[in-house]
DNA sequence: GCGAGATCGTACCGATCGGTTCGATCCGCG
DNA sequence: CGCGGATCGAACCGATCGGTACGATCTCGC
């Protein structure tokens, strides 16, 4: 997936495609599995480029993690968003989502969660926490709108069934990982109101 | 924390020591994170030692994380059966055993998962899938004995409750994570039956 | 006390790491 | 056309990587 060759030259349009030709090559070898000369190679860029738009290994990873992590948290709240009023049926649209990654042929577990395994520096942990955040302030809302007795104790507890039904996606197959989660999921909110 | 160095020249006691001074250094700093001269170093050994009793990074690596899964698994199965013939009390010691482990002051998340996430090598991958098997297997007999309808589904929806209240604990605080679970735990398991 | 083997410390190996530099090329703008 | 900047490709840097080799030292069993 080299960038590509004859477009324009301009530099933002160069660091977007760099950066979307990355993503999947990184969370694919890891972040420390692969190193910048093999990068290069197969975004097709040279290694001078790269460190121009990113500066360092860090930068780039840093970019990556970040578009990841924007990305799949404007797709969960849309996806929220066009699930309708009812938040059993929101629930669904969160589950449904995740199940979706799960699928992916190339699907190799939580990008964030791996990287902040893989990469010990605190910036790169920070956007773990803050992506981990992003997903509790959602399923928060969709507490409060079902009226439960202790909003913030049921978001916390649905965080945990969405990360663990990724985990046990990941290492124990993703066979209906999301929807037994979104039926224990159920079963949390209707015992919360 | 030096192997101990005047101990009699016993080749088996010299290995389960390296094993137990390197646990806690991989683990800290990441399986790649540390190099083999400096492990070396910090255990007291020399690189050639580790090499005739581990054959390869991979191999000290490996034997590491059996080692761990098995002290874990017993010390799991261990609260269980001491927590009586209640299935709610038998949750209750499986959480307070997780909680136990957030709130070490080194806690860096689940060892097993780390290491999975880190070092794409399948033989580690195969190690943390067999550990989440051991999990489900203690989980789902708790769900057996609870009388549950559908002991295998409440038991991959415990295990879900587990290892999402280690990923939060990891990146969200291990504040109440295992209270927080263990109430949803209780929760499925009520409805379950 | 002697030999076998475990261990140490250190030097060394080729490979790869992240990062820099430089000359050549190519493109868009004036 | 010509200039400036983006890009390339390759060479290069010091550091570190996992792993090996070797001579010296130590401890045990005989």
């Amino acid at each position: 997936m080299p960038v590509a060759k004859g477009s324009t030259i301009d530099p933002d349009r160069t660091r977007a495609a760099i950066l979307d030709a990355a993503t999947p090559v990184l969370y694919e070898r890891g972040l420390d599995g692969i190193g910048v000369a093999e990068l290069c190679a197969r975004l097709g860029i040279s290694k001078e480029t790269l460190y121009r738009h990113f500066g360092t290994k860090d930068g780039l990873v840093r970019a990556v993690l970040e578009a990841r992590s924007d990305r799949v948290t404007r797709s969960l709240a849309e996806a929220v968003a066009a699930a309708g009023p009812e938040p059993a049926d929101q629930l669904a649209a969160v589950f449904a989502v995740f199940q979706q990654t799960y699928d992916e042929p190339r699907f190799r577990g939580c990008a964030m969660l791996n990287a902040a395994a893989q990469h010990h520096v605190e910036p790169v942990r920070a956007l773990t926490a803050r992506h981990l955040d992003r997903y509790l302030d959602t399923l928060t809302g969709i507490a409060e709108r079902a009226g439960a007795a202790d909003p913030r104790l049921l978001g916390r507890q649905l965080l945990m069934l969405v990360e663990g039904a990724t985990v046990v996606a990941t290492h124990h197959g993703p066979a209906d990982a999301g929807d037994h989660a979104l039926r224990a999921a159920l079963t949390l909110l209707a015992a919360a109101s």
